[in-house]
DNA sequence: TATTTACCTACCTTTACGGTTGGTAATTAG
DNA sequence: CTAATTACCAACCGTAAAGGTAGGTAAATA
């Protein structure tokens, strides 16, 4: 397994602050009703994504969260990468991570390394908007 | 991070049989020399793969390893699913797993199953032989 | 019979995931 | 000014998996 609840999770709140947006705020609470998430948990997932400038969230009565941007400018990778760090198949391919001694001579390399690219390819190619209830086929 | 290293040591000692294949036997011992990987750890590996009849082992001297197929028979993704269990990107699409409650009105369930599908596709088709020392482009 | 080999069981340490508890700080409505 | 509402933050906890080690037993052959 790969995507944890977190990114699955992120994803959803996502795509519900942009099938609801009514250009105000939404409140923490009704995203965690509606998405079927724990407010305390939900409330562990949607900092990350403020400092990542991929919401607004304003604090005191009728605050709540915004989009900072058209959902059809939020590439999924994007959002995943934050919540879930890493996307690689594999350790070797994470980036930071120190050179595998067999690196030269591992015959697998090229196998994750063109998996990692597929993987990329499609999570760069979807965007918010194409999961979006009025965009659904 | 998706494969752990049992998967990965899974493929090397499967291309490692298949690359030093002299029709007899090969011993762990060897492989493990040759792949770098602990003698004790890659006991662990191995059984799985010779009770999935990926791989025959004969016991005492002169006894080890022999592939029971060729190269080119060996489909990347039949390897992984023995190691790894599942491969699928998230848990919603695991084998054995409930079916989440949100299930009908996930907008997300759509991107995990086409990613769940690019990827077992790519692993489908690729071989052992494909990731071989004389093969290699 | 001794040696070589596969095979098996139990344990250990570290990391992470999923989640809860109990708050504090900012903002606004009254 | 006060109370209500909201975001925000830090610490903890239980469970499971990953990565690996230790110490054996069983089979086959020289």
């Amino acid at each position: 397994m790969m995507i944890s609840t977190r990114g699955k999770y992120a994803l959803r709140v996502m795509i519900d602050l942009a099938e609801n947006s009514d250009g105000g705020y939404i409140a923490m609470k009704k995203i965690a009703e509606r998405q079927n998430i724990s407010l305390k948990y939900i409330e562990r997932i949607l900092p990350p994504l403020v400092k990542a400038d991929l919401i607004e969230g304003v604090h005191g009565k009728g605050g709540g969260y915004k989009l900072t941007r058209k959902p059809e400018e939020y590439k999924i990778s994007e959002i995943l990468s934050i919540t879930e760090g890493d996307l690689a198949p594999v350790t070797c391919l994470e980036c930071g991570a120190e050179p595998c001694k067999m690196h030269a001579e591992c015959r697998t390399l090229p196998l994750w390394s063109e998996l990692n690219k597929l993987i990329y390819n499609y999570l760069d190619s979807v965007t918010i908007a194409d999961l979006m209830r009025d965009m659904k086929s």
